[in-house]
DNA sequence: CCTCCTCGTGGAATCGATTACACGAGGAGG
DNA sequence: CCTCCTCGTGTAATCGATTCCACGAGGAGG
């Protein structure tokens, strides 16, 4: 592979001049440019990142670890964030920690060795010590999605406790008023926070949230199936399951469907995250949708800003319900409640 | 951040010793050792991947550029490139190219500047002139899933043909005359093949494939959603949809829902690539699953030998059918044909 | 005509590692 | 006791870029 060195000898010039040439410096003449230029292409002459990265310090990389790729949520929160990346003259390295702290120790580390400008991470638990110890050292992060309490790194995260309580008062309307809910782990802050927010919607309409319907779940699909059957052999089964990730919704559906039972008829069903195949699911899953898009948008441009020095603060964007068939037909359009709320009404 | 020198001194031994250590050359005194490791973890110190790779001219980094990273079957092949991949020591940057051959390029530029070991590509087109140039070049290349005829690179992919057979013989036997199929880019191989697949397997049955029947799409899900309205609004629509990929299966459905038609009883429908959620659409989607897994690990492990200099040779894995209710229920288990072929009947 | 700036250019140091080569100490063998 | 080998270690070159500094040519101004 032809080097910077070949390309000064082909032209004529020094290597300083080539790197002039390069990076667009304006102290150098047209005809040693053009030169240079000629050289470069009949060389098919490409800068080596490798060597740039070393002797400039800076990779123009960034780093993203995420729980899980196989979840459809991530997959588009990635997407995204490699777009605005890109948009902005970075390129991105995806880590995938299969919600294993080992894992994503591992990427961690990886991508410090490969010293990436930034990290945006998604933590799978508490915050492996190397984690920690690189936000101490002033690696510039940002959490999305999920975050660490207190670290100083700023969070772009999308709240969901609006549209949970729309979500409650959806189903307290329908008639429904034992509601269990598949949980996260506790080790992770979305884990945490929607049973918290599923709690509090409950208790504001008066209904009680037992440990027997607080299944713990992994945001793994098995789980979503392993904790809907306990909930099917309970001597009271729950009316209601909220999943709270889209994947433990999908193995709620499974062990519904194993039962042979039906949703809603026999137990209704509504879960975090929207996700495009919900709309045909037998039967369409209540959903509460987070704007992905944005928020990978944002937490990039949050860690771009920390990265370039502009500080880089905290954004929370919120989630909305949308309501489809899984947890019982509404009402025929019974104009009893207009709901001033944001719930939207899917148009399937 | 500590570099070797702040260890070496640290150590009181020379820079030599420290990577000897790191490397675990054999002559280094156990002392010398000792202390070197001893200012290691006390310096919190990690070698720069960025140095070592410029110095040994290997990134032990493999790319890898897929055609849609929003598509579970690529989501899914990703993951386990990645897992392979670590298994042996490499880690991956992936390239999502949207389907855009412009995209492609621009990533498989990108990673060949960051002077990756080796390219693992999906090709989302005849093949872009840098990426040609490089197989020329001898990067160590491999194609997977989709390849470009002409190249001398080793393919991994699977063989659909088979099971698109065994997929028209279902059909016949449901009774359907008029098959369709919504075709993937003619630019792409799996696009071209399994057209022919699928035609052949017609021809078998003396069906006819008429040209009104081939759908352009282009493996997104919007294009299985206008290319199914066509074939809704023919003089005589199909008796069935075969989509060649998910994301256009998923279009379909859409379609179908929205004109207020059901699966399968006022169209058939099957798809080429099975996902997880086929499992739970109304109705479930009879399908051809390829061995994803299995695809993306023997990709990895052509890919390495190629690098480590041990040749690396192309894969064919077989795909199967998997049998679902989309095409109509199946005649209640008549003993009339007893089905030598590989299907299976799947167990919802 | 001399001095001083500006401009274009090249030489060389540098980033953080790896590794060929040289060298000194110490033990083995004659 | 001398020679030779082995072993552990250090010095310095090297990978491919960027960038500071110095230098020479040429133009402007006095």
């Amino acid at each position: 592979m032809a080097s910077i060195k070949d390309v000064a000898a082909e032209a004529g010039v020094s290597v300083a001049t080539v790197s002039r040439v390069l990076n667009g410096h304006p102290s150098v003449s047209a005809a040693a440019r053009a030169r240079v230029l000629g050289a470069v292409e009949a060389l098919g002459y490409r800068p080596n990142a490798v060597a740039r990265s070393l002797r400039t310090d800076q990779t123009r990389t960034l780093g993203l670890v995420i729980s899980d790729v196989l979840n459809p949520y991530f997959t588009e929160l990635a997407r995204s964030v490699e777009e605005e990346a890109r948009a902005l003259g970075y390129s991105v390295i995806i880590g995938n920690a299969d919600e294993r702290p080992d894992l994503q120790d591992h990427h961690v580390t990886t991508l410090l060795d490969r010293r990436i400008d930034g990290l945006l991470v998604s933590p799978t638990d508490g915050g492996s010590p190397r984690m920690l110890e690189a936000a101490r050292a002033g690696t510039p992060m940002v959490f999305v999605d999920r975050w660490i309490p207190g670290v100083d790194v700023p969070v772009v995260r999308s709240d969901g406790r609006a549209a949970v309580r729309d979500l409650v008062a959806h189903l307290h309307g329908l008639g429904h008023r034992r509601l269990a809910i598949i949980a996260g782990p506790a080790a992770t802050t979305t884990g945490r926070e929607r049973v918290d927010a599923f709690r509090e919607a409950l208790g504001a309409h008066g209904l009680p949230l037992p440990d027997a319907y607080i299944g713990q779940g992994d945001f793994q699909a098995d789980s979503g199936r392993r904790v809907t059957e306990g909930f099917l052999d309970l001597p009271e089964p729950p009316e209601v399951v909220f999943a709270a990730d889209n994947l433990m919704a999908l193995g709620a559906l499974d062990a519904v469907r194993a039962r042979g039972l039906r949703v809603p008829r026999d137990i209704a069903l509504a879960a975090f995250d929207d996700i495009r195949w919900f709309v045909h699911t037998d039967p369409p899953v209540t959903a509460i949708a987070q704007p992905t898009g944005e928020l990978g948008r944002a937490a990039v441009r949050a860690l771009v800003d920390r990265i370039e020095g502009r500080g880089g603060a905290s954004v929370t964007l919120p989630a909305r319900l949308v309501v489809r068939r899984s947890c019982g037909e509404p009402p025929a359009s019974s104009p009893q409640s207009p709901s001033p709320s944001p719930v939207r009404r899917s148009t399937t």
